[in-house]
DNA sequence: ACCTGAACACCGTTCAAGT
DNA sequence: ACCTGAACACCGTTCAAGT
């Protein structure tokens, strides 16, 4: 018998960063963010884990460079003859859905700030308030403030389906109990918890999402 | 000589779930996460590691308990007299500075959805959402929207300290190198983050995470 | 230059054995 | 009931040795 079950067949190309970033994505996406192992990625690359490390210094810039990877597609949308809240709008529906698509990818900008990825973002993002003519020393908070929303929140709608997933529940279940949860709280200490306990059950995180975006534009607008 | 050096001597009290959740904090806050392990934290205990077992489930679980510790001291803001926007900004700057103090705190969040911590800020600021006489089924995007906002953007903001911690820099050395890093870019690629570089290097977060929740009550204001 | 894979120093968690 | 600590099945990373 062999030393070590070999799923694939040893490489015919050369390893390269290129093939072990794809690599890399294709565990994230099946597996999750804990499937990524040295071990697993050098197996489906057959060859060892130390060779990884010719190409790569270390895990944080292995999941920057992947997650690096999926924002450079996301934030590739149609800008031309949009006005320019249509633009965000897009934007921020397109990184939303990227991130629910690829949970990985919200930790991973997380660990990354001011890099790459998140720079791809920002730039996109300041275009846009640019374009709506904010106040010049206003734009940096304005442009940030809407960076970290979208990722805060992807990230937070992300997080919520590992949660479910990793405890091998559907989503309705998942919110069922904890609608029950919320609802049996103490009324005198959590009135509004116990009010919206409700509304969680059938809530669309992505109408959500979009609302906070649309209330930060009427802001922006009444403040200009 | 002996078996094992140890720091403490022996403990007296007998274990409990409160200590165990306290010498986490105290592990966590000096220490930072990576720092927290079941031996760091029995050494301290002066006890095994699967002596912890009998109290606590699993690390994860020991995490929310001692985030959910933190937050219930920082949600704990007086609230008699003031107008709910006076209220809502001290709650987010409440928590922003509590996650900036405690920066593992934003990640535990995170990872607890719809748990005890969260629910925790949500009633709060869904009870001044709720003074400002939001329409009933804007209350909960609303809240949720905010919510969201705060641990997302103090999230964000103690990442950056602590990748800045991690490679042993100072914050005004970081923001430096970063500022010259994102002026060098393509300026026909990157032409806010090139002009915006310069405000990078002397920015204040705190006040930019405080521009984002105006931004956000007067979108409020504006659309009821 | 690039790859191999054993070895190192860790993890979280379990569990038979003790009191 | 509560605690002990060795043992298990993993990690990321390094490095002498190979081609």
């Amino acid at each position: 018998m062999g030393k070590k079950p070999r799923t694939a067949q040893r490489r015919q190309e050369s390893l390269s960063r290129e093939r072990i970033i794809e690599a890399s994505i294709e565990i994230l996406d099946s597996d999750g963010e804990e499937g990524l192992t040295f071990r697993a990625l050098s197996d489906r690359l057959a060859t060892g884990p130390g060779a990884i490390y010719w190409h790569i210094d270390n895990k944080g810039e292995l999941l920057t460079a992947a997650c690096d990877a999926i924002i450079a597609r996301a934030v590739d949308v149609p800008v031309v003859g949009m006005p320019p809240e249509a633009v965000i709008r897009a934007l921020a529906l397109g990184l939303f859905d990227t991130i629910d698509a690829h949970p990985w990818v919200g930790s991973a900008l997380t660990r990354a700030p001011g890099q790459m990825p998140m720079v791809r973002i920002l730039e996109r993002i300041g275009q846009q308030i640019r374009a709506l003519h904010v106040a010049d020393e206003e734009e940096w908070p304005t442009a940030c403030a809407l960076l970290n929303y979208i990722v805060g929140v992807g990230r937070q709608n992300a997080a919520n389906a590992q949660f479910t997933r990793a405890r091998g529940l559907y989503r309705s279940t998942f919110l069922e109990s904890l609608a029950i949860t919320w609802s049996q709280l103490d009324r005198k200490d959590y009135p509004f918890t116990c009010d919206v306990a409700d509304q969680l059950r059938d809530h669309d995180d992505r109408a959500d999402f979009l609302a906070g975006i649309k209330l930060f534009l009427s802001g922006l607008r009444s403040s200009t």
